[in-house]
DNA sequence: ACTTTACCCTGAACGC
DNA sequence: TGCGTTCAGGGTAAAG
C-alpha cells in the first residue's frame, strides 16, 4: 500500500519520465478514476490536450504534475492499489488500466494509471501561489518536508482529545503516514497506539516524529532500487522493505527488542501490531485531560 | 467545533 | 469444487 516512501519513488520516476513532455491524448477507461474531477472525464481530457507538464511534486501521499505555467496541476492519489506506469508504445493494456495519457513524443512511452480497487484517482485543479493544488490545502506538510513544523504538531497533539495512532493517520496533522509506518514508528518509540496525544511530552513527540522520519527514509532508500530503466513502478504488494519491518504483520513473532510475542489488535476496521511488553497500554482512566484539582 | 464511523472497491485467503 | 465470508487499506462525507 503506497504510503509516503512509495509515493516518493513514483514521484521521482515521473519527474524523470514525464517532466517537460507535452500531452497528446487522454483516455479515461473507468469513470471512478477521475471522480475528483467534478467537471467529468470529457472536461478532464479536453483540458489536458496539448499541455506541457512540469516537474512532479509531492505532499504526503499526494503527487501532482504542474501543467504549463503552473496555474493548474494534474493531481494523483494512488489510494490503496494505484500505480502510475510509463509503458513503451504497444504494451498490452493492464487488466485494471483506468487512464491512459499519450504524449506528443510517442517514442517516450505513455503514462498509465492502473488501479485494481479504484480508491485512487487523477484530477485537474487550480493551484495556490505556492503551486499546491487547491483541493489538498488541508493536507499537512509531511515529515520529510524541510518546512515541517514539529512544534505546531506538538501543540496540536496536546490540544486534541484523540489517541496517538489516530493522530498519525490524520493527514491534516501530519501527512504521508499510513497503517504500516504508523505501527513501525510507534514500535520504535515504545508507544502504545491508544496513548492519548494530550499526555505526550515534547520529547516524546520529537522522538516519535524522528522515528517516522527514520523509518520512511530507510524504506525510501530500499524503494529506490525497485526501478527498472523504462518503468515507473509502484511495488504495491510486498516491496523490499517488508523484510525490514519490526511491527507490521508480525503477529505472534518475537519482538525484535525483547522477544515477547507481538500482538495484533483490531483497530478502526484494520489492525494494529505492537509489542505488549515494550508498548504498554495507557491507564484506562485517562482521557488526557489534567486531573481536576482537589480541594 | 471536534471526533468517530460508514462507505467506496476488488481479489486473496479462508471456512464450510 | 464452489460458494460465501472476511479482510485489507486511504480519504472523505456524514453522523455523532
Amino acid at each position: 500500500m503506497p504510503e509516503l516512501p512509495e509515493v516518493e519513488v513514483v514521484r521521482r520516476g515521473l519527474e524523470r519520465w514525464t517532466g517537460g513532455r507535452t500531452i497528446s491524448t487522454t483516455e479515461v477507461l473507468h469513470p471512478r478514476a477521475v471522480r475528483r474531477h467534478l467537471a467529468g472525464a470529457p472536461d478532464f481530457t479536453a483540458r489536458l490536450a496539448g499541455r506541457r507538464l512540469g516537474p512532479a511534486q509531492r505532499r504526503g501521499k499526494y503527487l501532482w504534475l504542474p501543467v504549463e505555467d503552473g496555474s493548474h496541476a494534474l493531481l494523483a492519489h494512488l489510494g490503496m492499489s494505484g500505480q502510475l506506469l510509463i509503458q513503451p508504445p504497444g504494451t498490452p493494456d493492464e487488466r485494471h488500466l483506468r487512464v491512459r495519457i499519450t504524449f506528443a513524443d510517442a517514442a517516450g512511452g505513455e503514462l498509465r494509471f492502473v488501479d485494481q480497487r479504484t480508491f485512487g484517482g487523477l484530477s485537474l485543479h487550480a493551484t495556490a501561489e505556492d503551486g499546491l493544488p487547491d483541493v489538498i490545502a488541508h493536507i499537512a506538510r509531511d515529515p520529510l518536508d524541510p518546512a515541517f513544523d514539529e512544534a505546531a504538531l506538538h501543540t496540536a497533539l496536546r490540544r486534541r482529545r484523540t489517541t496517538v495512532k489516530r493522530a498519525l493517520l490524520d493527514q491534516s496533522l501530519i501527512s504521508g503516514v499510513g497503517n504500516i509506518y504508523a505501527d513501525e514508528a510507534l514500535w520504535r518509540s515504545r508507544l502504545h497506539y491508544d496513548r492519548p496525544t494530550a499526555t505526550l511530552t515534547r520529547a516524546q513527540t520529537a522522538e516519535l516524529v524522528g522515528h517516522v522520519r527514520e523509518v520512511m527514509t530507510a524504506a525510501l532508500a530500499q524503494g529506490g532500487t525497485s526501478f527498472d530503466s523504462l518503468y515507473v513502478n509502484v511495488n504495491g504488494e510486498s516491496g523490499y522493505f517488508d523484510r525490514s519491518l519490526d511491527a507490521y504483520g508480525r503477529e505472534d513473532e518475537p519482538c525484535r527488542r525483547c522477544g515477547t510475542p507481538m500482538r495484533r489488535s483490531a483497530w478502526m476496521n484494520r489492525s494494529s501490531y505492537f509489542c505488549p511488553r515494550c508498548q504498554r497500554p495507557p491507564r484506562p482512566r485517562g482521557d488526557g485531560r489534567p486531573s481536576p484539582a482537589r480541594a
